[in-house]
DNA sequence: CATGTTGCTGCCGTTTCGGCAACGGCTATA
DNA sequence: TATAGCCGTTGCCGAAACGGCAGCAACATG
């Protein structure tokens, strides 16, 4: 099924790979080939596509239109296929998903589990990375579905789900804090805490809150993993803090607690986005997940907060 | 500027044309090219994207599938094309408007002029039909703006805007109810009335009302044209029934009296929506005029009905 | 200065495309 | 019932596009 001429093609790979010989290896042609096309694609639309480094090739201002097109034509080439597909019964494809490190914990592996579990022939793609990247990677067309902390999205995106979380303490089993049932900020303080780095959203939430504080906290351990600082509480060592759906399965051991933080006496909100480019219809397969992702992190959001109203 | 492979754009002209001829000769190619890209499609995709009658071709369901990708990928390619030509200043292009009766006394005209004379070098293509035939050359891709009843639309259609204007009796200014503020549809009913026929949406809208009055009303005329009825209202042949839109210059001569409908205390509303196809991105000079469109229905509502809560 | 990589360009065989003419199937009309 | 007019398709052939190979200059790296 290939109706798009080759040039098409060619420049998506161009662009991905950021250099002709590398787009050449990549589509099992000679790079003479690509690199025809993409002088001839240069001479129809009367503007140069790519600016030519010594390195390799980068996209100019007309390029990174022709690019949106690109995305567009080939993404929804993809949409296309999987209808046919889906009128002879059996779904199959990839998803392709970006989101940010307090998913792996446990939404993500339970809900693509229990999709493999129905639909065989769909497949994972998953990618770990810091909630601007996840943006970028939707943007760049890496990714069909993002999960990130939902901040300022760029326009070619579209937020399909706002969903919050309390921001919390997590301290081990045996931790002083531990009986308690909400902790301030303060509270914290007076024992070694675990900080996150400026990478993670979490200090972006938690810094504007510290520096309100007249006292200096105590020196802690800084660290840029949600897993870490998790492992790192459960062995007694500080406080850490995220919100509940990074410890699941140790909260359940009942060796982690979570104490939701207490700002003067209204919650601290970490709000997570999901993402997908706008400009986009989905693959029906692609779609079923997204759906699923959408109730899940909203069953999860009203478990948590059974008082709080919804968020669409 | 060509950059997809000839099938995209032979079997666009053939869903068009509905005939591989009559696409040849619009594509200015010989028959046999058209006819072989064609079965080379239905190769590549597995299955006929045609049904061969006698008289032409007829999608199939893979066809209309096929179709609407093929639509999306053209759409998008226009857009791209208006972006790059953004660049070098100058804005051209053609704007194609479907849109119900009711626009055409004084709403579209004064805004097509206006924007011409703002942005000349973009031209308009403008159709009028009723509401369901709007929503059917929206899907078809043969118009970029659709204006038509709100209705219930089909999901490949988005609605911008949704304007509600109050359906009023409109008579001449010497008839005997021209003095009243207001008029309940009994007090129209005394006199011989200009009834719509059920193509157009007034039809719609009276029915229920006038089958709630215990009175039959009197022979009347009926007409199938907005234009029409406004006219013979004028000649004081009757009571015709429309929105305010459709009488803008006759009323500001005074020869028309616009009479706003009580029924039972409140309002008959005449809903109108601005739809455009949902899986498409406007070119810049495309969306422009549809945000001009929408700021002119709203301020018309607005200006009609100062008392009521906008709506969105 | 040597080496490796980059994009680009003649040359040439292969593939694809399009035009012309003809064929069989069908409809409408005489 | 015969005929004229469309319809889509096919064989043939020249023209255009495509892709592979080898070699070029430009640049970066060591």
């Amino acid at each position: 099924m290939r109706f798009h001429s080759p040039a098409i093609q060619y420049f998506h790979a161009v662009r991905r790979t950021g250099s002709i010989r590398a787009a050449a290896r990549v589509l099992n042609v000679a790079s003479s080939a690509v690199s025809r096309q993409i002088l001839k694609l240069e001479q129809e639309v009367g503007a140069p596509l790519f600016e030519r480094n010594a390195r390799g090739l980068t996209l100019t201002t007309v390029g990174e239109m022709l690019a949106r097109h690109v995305m567009n034509v080939l993404q929804d080439l993809d949409r296309f296929r999987s209808d046919v597909a889906s009128l002879s019964g059996t779904w199959h494809g990839t998803v392709s998903i970006a989101c940010i490190e307090s998913l792996t914990e446990s939404v993500l592996p339970d809900l693509i589990a229990s999709h493999r579990g129905r639909a065989r022939r769909v497949s994972f793609t998953t990618e770990v990375k810091g909630s601007s990247d996840v943006l970028e990677s939707l943007s760049r067309g890496e990714a069909d579905i993002g999960i990130a902390m939902a901040l300022r999205h760029p326009p070619d995106l579209r937020q399909v789900a706002l969903k919050r979380f309390r921001l919390g303490a997590v301290v081990a089993r045996e931790h002083p804090l531990a009986r308690r049932k909400t902790v301030t900020l303060e509270q914290c303080l007076a024992f070694p805490v675990i900080n996150a780095l400026p990478e993670l959203s979490i200090y972006h939430l938690l810094q504007p809150l510290i520096a309100q504080l007249s006292e200096t906290p105590e020196p802690a351990i800084q660290a840029n993993s949600i897993d870490l600082m998790r492992e790192l509480a459960a062995r007694g060592v500080g406080v850490a803090f995220q919100t509940q759906l990074g410890i699941g399965r140790l909260s359940r051991d009942s060796q982690l607690v979570f104490l939701p933080l207490d700002n003067a006496g209204s919650p601290v909100w970490s709000d997570l986005g999901i993402y997908v480019r706008a400009e986009r219809t989905l693959p029906a397969y692609t779609e079923s997940f997204l759906q699923e992702l959408v109730r899940e992190l909203g069953e999860r959001e009203r478990r948590e907060n059974p008082a709080y109203p919804q968020t669409p």
